[in-house]
DNA sequence: GAGTTTGAAACT
DNA sequence: CAGTTTCAAACTC
């Protein structure tokens, strides 16, 4: 409004100007000066709208201005990339872009409304409604807080940000959510994969949780693994940021770890965080196979619960009963929840309500599912964790549902019950708490016989020859994939032998035959994975969920380094076991923080 | 969409 | 620490 009025001062004084110039150039500038006007009033509206960004539409005015600069982006979102057809997609795509755009640039645009020829009026239109519809959703505090994060991140940010579209476009407010639990869980990782392509590290597939939340910390990785196929890797920074406003949360405590660990971590959010890891685990080639319409899918369904949206009623929205509050974010619009204090607004009492449930349980708002490096260290200290490349950090204490559904924490996160769990009549597609029981046993057998290592490798090698089959599942990728539990989609489509949980059980198979321990091969046959896979894996795992990164493998891996050069390998335990040894390195080139240090313990 | 079930979180 | 209550998600109809 106030922009209205003073653009309008400048058509008035041209009548005085003009009493000084008669000229008829100037006349002839008057003659074009009513055009301003026009070119002004689009500029008040974008700045009405960027300065009341609350409002629900807020975004649409913006967009226009936003546009032009965007402009140049446009043409990429009618990149093929993009599913939907074009002249739908058009509209759409466009204005969501611009969206995105506009919240990374927004301020600094803002001067481009000069530029106002730039956008078509007819683009802008339609994309301003349009844009609206799809930005409604989202709070203005989510805009805000996803601005920063791009301003931080900016170039890596702003590619990203195109090239989610193409995929995303549709969650529109879902997306930055996912963004956030991305970052949560592992800012990290979707660079990683996006760089490496590989994808190894990530734990992030706890997260998921069923088919779903997994897949929103998915989502987030999808988006990465997006952005990676499409180009960038930088998107890591910004999932650093989602969370601002909890900083002392879990966050701390895992990111206590080199970035490496964080990657590793899987966030407690099942969705946001696990999805993360579980893109983090398909590789690009996963992810560019499978279907962007699945991994939209799956992002959908992620948003709605890796995204988290609360209904909290009682809780205010500032207890573990919130997911939103559990998972270190914001309640925004699209919550149902009421009389909620989880909100910017009410940042203080948020991190005090922190504060107290931290003070109580430290690690309440960590990472519910924990991947394998860090269990990795874990397990040197805890001898009773299970080998799983992702377990529950508490275990489930399910009574009546078999640890197959939702309710199970396992599960939802995708992972299997682990010997932490007290669950009754644990079915757990993931795996069971009682193979966990046993892979733990052999896992430790492992670590104590690390020192054979090098003699099991060999003895592996010549099984792997022996059992091609073995040897596959064994590949390199076994290490780095082993962390990226497989998305059930892979498995349906890839080679029994390539998934990881067989692989890795493989050869957790051939290492315990080696130390003279054979009972428990029957289990490792079984490969829970084909087992179970049916009908959880396919429903919970479109995208990713990873669960059954459950193998011993996981653990290992973490790093990208040597997938693709592993790959090759014909046995996936020497993968293993190489990477086991080779882990030491890593470290130093990952981080020096990394608490994981696998190399100097190991 | 309402009601039920379930198990985590919170409380005692 | 165990038992109970509260809570909200997950699930069913």
């Amino acid at each position: 409004m106030e922009d209205s009025t003073p653009k309008k001062k400048p058509t008035k004084l041209p009548p005085n100007l003009s009493k000084f110039e008669d000229s008829p150039v100037f006349n002839f500038i008057n003659s074009l000066s009513p055009i301003k006007p026009v070119k002004s009033i689009h500029i008040t509206q974008t700045f009405n709208s960027i300065s009341f960004p609350s409002l629900p539409v807020f975004t649409s005015p913006p967009q226009h201005h936003f546009s032009p600069l965007k402009s140049p982006k446009r043409p990429n979102f009618s990149n093929p990339s993009r599913s939907p057809p074009p002249p739908v997609s058009k509209n759409e795509g466009g204005a969501v872009i611009i969206m995105d755009q506009l919240l990374e640039i927004f301020v600094p645009e803002i001067p481009t409304a000069s530029t106002p020829v730039i956008p078509p009026p007819e683009t802008v239109d339609s994309d301003a409604g349009e844009v609206v519809i799809f930005h409604c959703p989202i709070s203005t505090e989510a805009m805000e807080e996803e601005d920063e994060a791009l301003f931080q991140n900016d170039g890596a940010l702003a590619t990203i940000e195109e090239n989610k579209p193409l995929s995303n476009l549709h969650s529109g407010n879902m997306r930055r959510r996912c963004l956030d639990f991305e970052m949560a869980g592992n800012p990290v990782s979707a660079t990683v994969e996006a760089r490496t392509g590989d994808a190894s590290i990530p734990a992030s597939s706890s997260s998921s949780s069923s088919s779903f939340r997994r897949t929103l910390p998915s989502i987030g990785l999808h988006l990465n693994a997006l952005a990676a196929t499409l180009k960038h890797s930088d998107s890591d920074n910004i999932c650093s940021d989602t969370q601002p406003s909890f900083p002392s949360s879990s966050a701390p405590i895992f990111a206590s770890n080199s970035t490496s660990d964080q990657l590793l971590l899987a966030s407690s959010t099942p969705e946001s965080e696990n999805p993360p890891q579980e893109s983090a685990n398909l590789t690009g080639e996963e992810i560019s196979h499978t279907n962007p319409k699945n991994n939209w899918q799956s992002m959908e369904n992620a948003g709605v619960g890796a995204c988290k949206r609360c209904n909290c009623k009682k809780s205010r929205c500032l207890k573990l009963y919130c997911e939103c509050f559990a998972a270190g974010v914001y309640c925004i619009e699209p919550c149902s929840c009421q009389d909620c204090f989880n909100k910017p607004i009410h940042e203080a009492m948020v991190l005090e309500t922190r504060r107290q449930i931290e003070s109580r349980n430290p690690l309440a708002f960590a990472p519910k599912v924990i991947m394998n490096c860090d269990l990795i260290s874990e397990l040197r200290d805890d001898s009773n964790k299970t080998p799983a490349s992702a377990r529950h950090k508490r275990g489930c204490n399910c009574k009546k549902s078999g640890c197959l559904k939702k309710y199970c924490e396992c599960y939802q996160g995708g992972v299997g019950c682990s010997i932490n769990c007290r669950c009754e009549g644990c079915k757990n597609a993931f795996g069971r708490k009682d193979e966990s029981a046993l892979l733990g046993t052999e896992i430790e057998q492992e670590e104590e016989g690390r020192e054979h290592c090098q003699k099991t490798i060999d003895v592996h090698s010549d099984e792997d020859r022996q059992n091609p089959s073995n040897a596959a599942p064994s590949t390199p990728l076994g290490p780095n994939r082993s962390l990226i539990p497989f998305p059930f989609q892979l498995k349906r489509r890839l080679p029994s032998f390539l998934n990881d949980e067989s692989s890795s059980r493989l050869s957790v198979r051939f290492k315990l035959e080696k130390h003279g321990i054979t009972q428990t091969e029957p289990k490792f046959e079984k490969t829970p994975c084909e087992d179970v896979t049916p009908e959880t894996l396919c429903n919970g795992c479109p995208s990713i969920t990873g669960v059954k990164s459950v193998s011993p493998n996981s653990k290992r891996i973490t790093l990208p380094l040597p997938q693709a050069d592993f790959r090759p390998l014909p046995s996936t335990r020497i993968g293993r076991k190489l990477i086991l040894q080779s882990i030491p390195s890593f470290p130093s080139l990952t981080n020096q923080t990394s608490g994981i240090n696998g190399p100097s313990e190991l």
